[in-house]
RNA sequence: GGGUGUUUAGCUCAGCUGGGAGAGCGACGGCCUUACAAGCCGUAGGUCGCAGGUUCGAUCCCUGCAACACCCACCA
């Protein structure tokens, strides 16, 4: 390490990270009991945001920390096809150059989706490392490579085989904009302003309405769609339609005769109680055409375009255009009673943003309420648990009323069906074609097709923990690894996968996944909104490590902008918000923001002040390693001498070790990380460095002392950058390889140090008190200097009195210290009767601190402060008298409480009796 | 419609089994004190969303309400 100049991350972070990734550092290593994270592969499309940094960190200090443990650790690193996602992103690629999927082919699309995963697919492993991510790269998949595939395929077969998987024609969301089959996740309802039309239908036979109406109303927000209906329904009881069920209507535009029936499905308070009823194209209209044996007239293409069994009018026409003409049409026609603006849900999928269509097609469904059971009773159990804890309801909630989940996609890109149908239409399904034939008895000339589908990406995703592992071989990997130990994700994907691994793992492992699934909250802007490209506000972290200028940051954000009139409007806030772009703060100062704000899985809001707080945290750490290694000496052997504070800080070096340790056992990493910014910072730096100067420097200091002090800094440097380095491995390491040598730990990296352990440094009460004597007294003395403004090259006379029998023998001992810490001249115990002269007092413990003010500062500025002081140890005296008054609080708290206010209001009494004390001697001074 | 979470200093958030309201950043005042101005010393600032209740005692437990956020759901 060079010890001139700041920290500068950028000189060490690469460099180290590919030192530790040649030496093969993250494999799992020893004989230790194994410990295993899987990575949430990330999509190969994807480039790194700030919620995979997040993840990332938390994930590796916790690797990192289990490595020090003597864990055999594996972090089992991949990325996901994304199948949709990923079909996207090389389809608008290929329209670019003018190329559509259609015109290029199946096979010859497939082929670019792999050239480009390969041209690219690296770079999210490069960034990866970039955040010093500790993963096994020797051990990387990918959800297409070929053994992961064949687990794939394996369980596909398996499930069909027990009568899991089937295909079915069933009612599905389906994505018009894609062309595909989407499962109930992948939609989102969206609120929208839309409106709701009441249409007449014209009675049949004659047959009227109770008030004498010849045609009954019925609401809908999709006109279009009744060109498919095949009934109207009124709730049973509702006594205005009594008489009209199983009468019929005449269904306006299409002629059809649609049957009046009776269903509870219907709400007779909504709309006008009478519900066109729709079967294929609604999913409560299906289950209604179901219990009433009604047809199903599909009247949309897969573009969702008006088809052929329309009336000739509309075919042809768009959804939305055909609602509009149809809207006009009744409306000439006089059927339009009423249009009200009205409020809904539209569904959109998730990729494409379009309208979903429920639409009837054939597809392969999973039946998922036998995988289901199992997985709820593994939650319940405890055999996985969640943290927190309250995710438990939200998965509960989702797999109790868990519906068959439609799995294949009508897509090119993604793990293709294992299902093949023979020429009457005969479904075979196999590993292999020729296990379908064969198991069928199909003679190899027979012609076979393929199922054209793929699978959801999800159905994959599923399979993550144990097919990376090498299943369906029984690998050593899987017998050892298996089931992993936590899962960190994200709550947005606890359904789409969290959920989805626990069955299938359970259904084919019979082992959980995990054991814990540590659920985080969504890295959000400094305002608390959603980072988005749309509103121009998301950050990069590679910018954030490795820094940005205005310029090139604007120019980032306002690229490729689907809404390009925004972009005036991010570049003015951009550079309001970042005049000067964004400095390189290191890789470790990111890691170290992320963990101190990692809070019980709650959104996090990322200001940039956080991290630029924390980077000078690791420039703390880099000056107080310089100013340690400028004291260390080789071969500083000899007798020592450690003083108090040397004691002190050993005792407060336990209590952090103990503090972490528990902190990263309950997944706290923001308590975690404030233990070390607090002992690093506010105890070693603050206190102990300072306390041990006078030794350090004073060459007439005993030299036992001075060595204790020496060694004693580099101890506990030592080991704090070992505490350390699972949230900031890169200046740990750097740090550590220049202290180490001298703390008598030989070579190597830090990363296979053991983590230090509480009990290697016992708490030293004494030492505490005598530190915390001179802390108060320090403070008050401090105090008084910047309340009266003495500035800090004058130095003061000091004057002690009261404080018990230690006081004397603890002045003794830290005088020098005092003196130094305080900028102090002379300082001196006064008789407890002797009366001092015109001074500036303040109180620590049970002893009163004095700084005579001759000359230095006027008496009454001095009479205001104690007025303030004394005010306010009063408010806090008083609640303390009066719950020492109060009988109830006598008779019912526990004996230590009542004991620790009655030590309380006596401490507060003598502490205000000193100050009215001093008060009246300024009075009587008058200055 | 159901559910969950949040509401604490100007901002972002801690506050673990009820018993003296905290941190970081920001603000203000003073300092280039030989590890560090990415620093040092000090100060100010809070009816702990509102209303009840339980308790000797409530930021913490219970009930209700409000605001915000998110999740789920088939009201055409």
């Amino acid at each position: 390490m060079k010890t001139d100049g700041a920290f500068d991350p950028q000189a060490i972070e690469r460099s180290l990270y590919r030192e530790w990734e040649e030496a093969g550092q993250f494999a799992p290593r020893g004989n230790g009991a194994p410990y295993c994270i899987a990575i949430p592969p990330p999509n190969v499309t994807d480039r790194l945001h700030l919620g995979h940094a997040f993840q990332h960190t938390l994930m590796d200090a916790l690797i990192r920390y289990q490595r020090m443990n003597g864990r055999r650790a594996l972090w089992q690193t991949g990325t996901d096809h994304a199948q949709i996602a990923t079909q996207m992103v090389v389809e608008r690629r290929l329209l670019a150059e003018g190329i559509s999927r259609q015109e290029l082919g199946r096979d010859a699309f497939v082929a670019k989706v792999w050239e480009w995963k390969h041209s690219t697919g690296s770079n999210i492993s490069q960034q990866i490392r970039r955040l010093g991510s500790s993963v096994d790269w020797s051990r990387e998949r990918f959800t297409m490579d070929e053994g992961f595939s064949k687990a794939v395929i394996e369980v596909f077969v398996r499930l069909y085989e027990e009568g899991l998987i089937y295909r079915g024609q069933r009612l599905v969301n389906w994505d018009p904009a894609l062309k595909t089959s989407i499962s109930d996740l992948e939609v989102e309802n969206v609120e929208e302003e839309g409106q709701l039309w009441h249409i007449r239908y014209p009675l049949l036979g004659g047959a009227r309405t109770a008030d004498g109406k010849d045609h009954i109303v019925v609401a809908t927000t999709r006109p279009e769609t009744m060109l498919g209906d095949t009934a109207v329904a009124v709730h049973p009881d509702d006594e205005r339609f009594q008489t009209l069920v199983g009468e019929a209507v005449e269904l306006p535009l299409v002629g059809r005769r649609l049957p009046i029936i009776a269903d509870d499905y219907v709400d007779p308070e909504f709309g006008s109680g009478c519900v066109k009823i729709t079967p294929a194209h609604d999913f409560n209209d299906n289950a209604v055409g179901a219990r009433h044996d009604l047809a199903l007239v599909n009247i949309l293409g897969a573009d969702a375009s008006i088809n052929a069994n329309a009336p000739p009018a509309y075919r042809g026409l768009d959804r939305f255009e055909a609602r509009q003409r149809i809207a006009q049409d009744l409306t000439a026609m006089g059927l339009v009673e009423r249009v009200d603006p009205h409020t809904m849900t539209v569904p959109r999928g998730d990729r494409s943003g379009a309208v979903v269509e429920p639409w009837l097609t054939d597809q392969w469904f999973v039946k998922i309420a036998p995988l289901a059971e199992p997985a709820i009773r593994a939650v319940e159990d405890g055999d996985v648990e969640f943290v927190p804890r309250q995710y438990e309801n939200v998965y509960f909630a989702w797999i109790r009323g868990i519906q068959d989940w439609c799995i294949s996609r009508q897509q090119w890109w993604g793990h293709r069906i294992p299902a093949w149908y023979d020429a009457d239409g005969g479904i075979h399904v196999g590993r292999t074609e020729a296990e379908a034939r064969s198991k069928a008895g199909i003679e190899a000339d027979a012609p076979l097709r393929q199922d054209d589908d793929v699978l959801d990406t999800w159905f994959s995703s599923a399979l993550w923990t144990f097919g990376t592992l090498g299943w369906p071989e029984r690998t050593p990997a899987l017998d050892e690894f298996h089931p992993t130990d936590v899962l960190v994700t994200g709550y947005d994907i606890i359904f789409f996968w969290v959920a989805r691994m626990i069955m299938m793992t359970l259904k084919f492992t019979g082992e959980v996944p995990f054991r814990k699934v540590y659920i985080h909250g969504m890295v959000r802007d400094a305002h608390g909104i959603k980072m988005s490209k749309t509103k121009g506000n998301g950050l990069d972290p590679l910018d954030i490590v490795q820094g940005i200028d205005a310029d090139a940051l604007v120019a980032k954000r306002t690229a490729n902008m689907t809404q390009p009139q925004m972009a005036a409007e991010i570049e003015a806030r951009t550079r309001r918000e970042y005049p000067d772009g964004i400095a390189a703060y290191g890789t470790d100062a990111l890691r170290f923001t992320f963990c101190a704000m990692a809070s019980r899985g709650r959104d996090l809001a990322f200001d940039l002040k956080r991290i630029e707080g924390y980077r000078n945290f690791c420039n703390k750490l880099w000056n107080a390693t310089k100013f340690t290694l400028m004291h260390a000496r080789r071969d500083d052997a000899g007798a020592t001498e450690p003083s108090a504070a040397d004691r002190w800080i050993r005792s407060r070096l336990g209590l952090l070790a103990a503090e972490a340790e528990r902190s990263i056992g309950n997944y706290r990493f923001d308590l975690y990380a404030g233990a070390i910014y607090e002992f690093a910072w506010h105890e070693f730096c603050d206190w102990y460095v300072e306390i041990v100067k006078p030794v350090l420097f004073d060459e007439t200091a005993p030299e036992a002392q001075a060595r204790a002090a020496r060694q004693t800094l580099l101890a506990t440097l030592e080991a704090l950058l070992r505490i350390a380095h699972p949230i900031v491995p890169f200046i740990t390491e750097t740090l550590w390889r220049a202290v180490a040598p001298h703390a008598g730990e030989q070579g190597g990296t830090i990363m296979r140090q053991p983590f230090p352990r509480p009990d290697a440094y016992p708490q030293d009460p004494e030492a505490e008190a005598a530190v915390d004597w001179l802390k108060g007294v320090v403070g008050a003395i401090r105090n008084i200097r910047g309340e009266m403004r003495l500035s800090p090259a004058t130095e003061v006379e000091v004057l002690l009195q009261g404080g018990g029998d230690e006081a004397g023998a603890r002045l003794v001992d830290t005088e020098p210290l005092l003196r130094r810490l305080a900028k102090v001249s002379a300082i001196r115990f006064l008789g407890a009767a002797e009366a001092p002269p015109p001074v500036s007092t303040q109180v620590a413990g049970e002893m009163k601190v004095m700084v005579p003010l001759a000359g230095l500062i006027d008496a009454a500025a001095e009479r205001a402060r104690l007025d303030r002081e004394i005010a306010k140890l009063a408010k806090d005296l008083a609640r303390v008298d009066g719950k020492l008054r109060n009988p109830g609080f006598l008779a019912n708290a526990p004996a230590p409480v009542v004991a620790k206010q009655r030590e309380r209001g006596a401490a507060l009494r003598q502490q205000v009796d000193a100050l009215e004390r001093q008060r009246q001697s300024l009075e009587e001074i008058r200055g």
